[in-house]
RNA sequence: GCCUGGGUGGCGGAAUAGGUAGACGCAAGGGACUUAAAAUCCCUUGAGGCAUGUCCUCGUGCGGGUUCGAUUCCCGCCCCAGGCACCA
């Protein structure tokens, strides 16, 4: 009987589902088990990413389900978001259709992969059942304070239409769009107060010890918390004060200047008047215009106007000019910081190029610094001068005493600095959920009341062909009355940013069907937090920061009990391969190569590095065509073969090949010696055994405690795999050799067997149902047990150990198992090689591991 | 510049608590079966050396160190990937 992939996994496919086996609800009895993986945009097609991060989460999750626990195991999609704007101006269509069309598409792909999902709990963040709760915690979040709107300078993406998050924002240009330069808009938008919780998730980061350090670190530095002091300047000739954020309060001494961002709304009053002011708004004005990644990156210029007006440093009470200068950051601090050239390198630039005075006030230890002399600015620690009463201090000690300092004369204050901003979720686009906001012109910003919840996305409406989003050109939408006066009113038109939905689907795939509020606290007390979570190194920050922000707010309004949505952490790497390009057509797809040349002109292919899979770059594989070539276990079982999860995955056609090779000779193992084991019972560990028999039952009983270990412990399937591979070798060698092949054998065989099936089944699925119904069971194995190793099974009489000479290894003797440290020694001592070596030698020191090795040194 | 990872055969990778480096797989070479091919099975395969062996030497990015013994621990460097970056 040949190995047949495609009828046998649509059969089991088929049966999984009628039983309904997948599916899954609270049980008190059992442990829970919540097993996650980040919901797939959908986009048409599922693409090896998806494959390789789901097959990682299925083995996961049937593994967990055979230990006993009660295992959650969703899907769901991310299904609000651009593309399905930009397909729908395309195709001549409506974004609700192309993203229905594909998630039934995907999801078809999907069961066909053989995924353990509870389909019963599928959610799509586009269905208004899904986002009226989102609009709900909105509503709530604007009574709190946590939402709020403010007319601020935006981070503005032409090619999206629309405004972006810091996060979103990677070296100046749009996440989604790496050609796009990001530029700064002033407007009116809606923002989330995740630095109200900034304290918290920061804290929290050492309380996740299930997480990758890397991903905790990236997101403790996107927090970017820091100490220091904030320092008001008074105004020369003013009642007005300028605050100044430091970490340096110890170099307030030598402050010469100060300058402002750009942005900063005080300078206009300042230059008001000023014969400077002209300049100074042109310089603005031309500053603005360049986004401030650009701004402030390493080579630009570092430029500024001086402002006309002075402010006095409140240590020297000296009158120091006041700048406008392109590298402050209005965005941090508070917009404006102290000059100190002499021990900060940006100001040393800035003061050298704009002629500012300099004042050493931090001494090397080893040497004096002069004004005159001075070529960069010293930046390391020492001792303080010219700064009165701290003369002589440490700088590192100053810190505290100048802050007491300040405090006590009313000059400024401690306080703790935070990079992380204020989450923008106003998306002026058409595709996302609402914001549920009503403006009126008597009774300003009003919320829409939770009775009129949901506030729908209108479906009947045409997309505008070159983009940006018919919503504001939609009166049936927009025009309303107000809720509190009956008045004509307009309604907000923004959606919200998407990351917004999937800051809380986990927790909605608990009770996705309940329609009096956003969560039934008993279920989603039952399952949260996610025990495990799977999903891309991308989403180190937006995503998780986001979600666990959204998690704390939902804790806060008596939602959910959890502090963290996700108790453990897996990122999974990329899936790469070569990529092939021809000198006259660019890249080629692999179909576009044959024998190393172009199909469409014959030139020689150029053979690149192996990169992320990307639909630019064609060094794609499709999984819907190996899935049809070689069936979905084949596909599985290479995703977790090729290499531990954490790190890239090299694609490589021969391993997929060598992938569906070990599947046919586990096959041809059960089937061919079927009619043998048919009529043993499995060894039970009754009959003594001998020989090589022995050493097969020990094998069987060595891989499950590997496989076992692996799996629970690291996630190192690849490991788990190469060990059952060891297994079916020893058992084809069993097969083949000369030893005893009567029923005692054929029960130790079948256990070998059984074994190699069980351990495989979360792995490929669907070839291992077959075998097992094959070898007499009716089960399905969804429903068994996973295996458990004996420990007299793992005993040995005879042991190997390695003889060193001088730490080199000399030779290899068996000793039997029950022998101590002198037996061992006396027995290495024996050995022909270790005396040719020692040979005439003093013998200094002999060290004995036992059931490893004996070292001699000479 | 700072912070994370990582560097092991021709390739993907193993070595989980300092104890036989290279498991398992791929590729390559040789052989068996076959009229032939495919499939399958068996053998060889880190480098070098010669005395061809249960042989010797070298070998886990580089240079040191600790240790009887280091891919593993420590110090200094190089390279690669990712993140942050004029954050005051």
């Amino acid at each position: 009987m040949k190995y047949n992939p495609k009828e046998l996994e649509l059969k089991w496919q088929a049966r999984w589902e009628k039983e309904g086996l997948f599916k899954v609800t609270e049980d008190p009895e059992k442990e829970k088990y919540y097993l996650l993986e980040m919901f797939p945009y959908p986009s048409g097609k599922i693409h090896m990413g998806h494959v390789r991060n789901y097959t990682i989460g299925d083995v996961v999750a049937r593994y967990k389900r055979m230990r006993g626990k009660n295992v959650l195991h969703p899907m769901g999609w991310d299904a609000f978001g651009l593309p399905a704007e930009n397909a729908a101006i395309e195709n001549n269509s409506h974004p609700a259709k192309w993203t229905y069309e594909n998630i039934e598409n995907m999801k078809s792909q999907l069961k066909r992969m053989g995924f353990s999902y509870d389909w019963d709990r599928e959610l799509a963040t586009c269905d208004p059942e899904y986002y009226r709760w989102e609009q709900l915690i909105f509503l709530k979040m604007l009574e709190k304070g946590l939402a709020y709107k403010k007319r601020t300078f935006v981070n503005w993406c032409d090619a999206c239409q629309t405004v972006l998050a810091k996060e979103q924002v990677e070296n100046g240009r749009c996440w989604r769009h790496p050609e796009q330069e990001v530029t700064i808009k002033e407007m009116d938008s809606w923002f989330f107060k995740i630095t109200s919780y900034a304290e918290e998730i920061l804290e929290y980061c050492d309380k996740l010890p299930g997480w990758p350090e890397r991903v905790l670190t990236m997101q403790r530095n996107w927090i970017g918390k820091s100490h220091g002091a904030i320092i008001r300047f008074p105004v020369a000739g003013s009642e007005s004060v300028i605050d100044v954020y430091t970490t340096r309060q110890d170099t307030i001494f030598g402050a010469t200047f100060l300058c402002f961002a750009p942005e900063h709304p005080m300078l206009r009053e300042l230059v008001a008047g000023e014969p400077q002011e002209k300049e100074v708004l042109s310089f603005i004005e031309r500053t603005l215009k360049v986004d401030s990644f650009i701004r402030t990156a390493d080579f630009s210029v570092k430029e500024g106007v001086f402002t006309g007006r002075y402010c006095i440093n409140p240590a020297t009470e000296e009158e120091i000019p006041i700048y406008v200068a392109n590298f402050v950051l209005f965005d941090y601090g508070t917009g404006a910081v102290m000059g100190v050239p002499t021990h900060d390198q940006r100001d040393f630039e800035f003061a050298k190029k704009y002629e500012l005075p300099l004042r050493v006030v931090i001494k090397p230890p080893d040497r004096d610094l002069t004004e005159e002399t001075m070529e960069e600015a010293y930046v390391e620690e020492g001792i303080l001068v010219n700064s009165g009463p701290f003369n002589g201090m440490r700088n590192v000690d100053a810190l505290e005493s100048i802050a007491d300092y300040l405090e006590s004369k009313g000059m400024g204050y401690r306080t703790v600095n935070y990079r992380l901003r204020d989450w923008n979720i106003s998306r002026q686009r058409y595709w996302g959920a609402p914001i549920p906001v009503i403006y009126c012109d008597r009774c300003g910003t009003v919320p829409v009341p939770e009775k009129d919840l949901p506030v729908v996305l209108p479906l009947d409406l045409e997309m505008r062909p070159n983009g940006g989003s018919p919503l504001p050109f939609e009166p049936s939408f927009f025009e309303t009355t107000c809720p509190v006066c009956n008045g004509k009113a307009r309604r907000e038109t923004d959606t919200m940013d998407t990351f917004v939905e999937s800051s809380w689907y986990f927790d909605r795939y608990t009770c996705p069907d309940y329609d009096r509020g956003p969560l039934d606290h008993e279920k989603a007390d039952y399952w949260m937090p996610v025990d495990q979570y799977i999903g891309g190194i991308e989403h180190a920050i937006l995503h998780l920061l986001y979600s666990r922000f959204y998690t704390r707010v939902l804790r806060d309004f008596g939602e959910l009990k959890v502090d963290e949505p996700f108790a453990n952490l897996l990122t999974q790497g990329m899936v790469c391969k070569e990529t092939q390009e021809c000198p006259r057509h660019g890249y080629l797809y692999p179909h576009e190569v044959r024998d190393g040349k172009c199909v469409h002109c014959g030139s020689e292919i150029i053979v690149g590095n192996s990169v992320k899979m990307s639909k630019s770059k064609k060094n794609v594989v499709d999984p819907e065509e190996l899935i049809d070539r070689y069936g979905a276990d084949t596909v599985r079982m290479f995703c977790l073969f090729a290499s531990p999860p954490e790190r890239d995955l090299e694609w490589s056609d021969q391993g997929v090949e060598g992938s569906f090779r070990f599947l046919n000779r586990v096959w041809r193992l059960v089937t061919e010696n079927l009619e043998n084991v048919l009529h043993v019972p499995v060894y039970g560990g009754k009959e003594e055994l001998s020989g090589n028999l022995r050493k097969l039952h020990r094998k069987s009983h060595q891989t499950i405690k590997k496989v076992t270990a692996d799996i629970e412990d690291r996630f190192h399937f690849n490991t788990a795999i190469s060990a059952v591979m060891e297994l079916v070798n020893e058992v084809n060698q069993y097969l083949s050799g000369s030893g005893e092949k009567d029923n005692l054998a054929w029960a130790v065989i079948r256990e070998a067997i059984e074994v190699t099936v069980l351990l495989l089944s979360p792995v490929v699925p669907h070839i291992c149902e077959e075998l097992w119904q094959m070898l007499g069971h009716r089960e399905s194995l969804l429903t068994v047990s996973w295996p458990e190793y004996s420990e007299k099974a793992l005993e040995v009489d005879k042991r190997l150990v390695v003889l060193q000479v001088n730490g080199k290894v000399r030779d290899r003797i068996e000793v039997p198992a029950s022998f101590g440290r002198d037996e061992i020694q006396a027995e290495a001592l024996k050995s022909k090689r270790v005396q040719s070596f020692v040979a005439g030698a003093q013998i200094k020191k002999v060290i004995v591991v036992r059931d490893k090795l004996v070292n001699i040194v000479v």
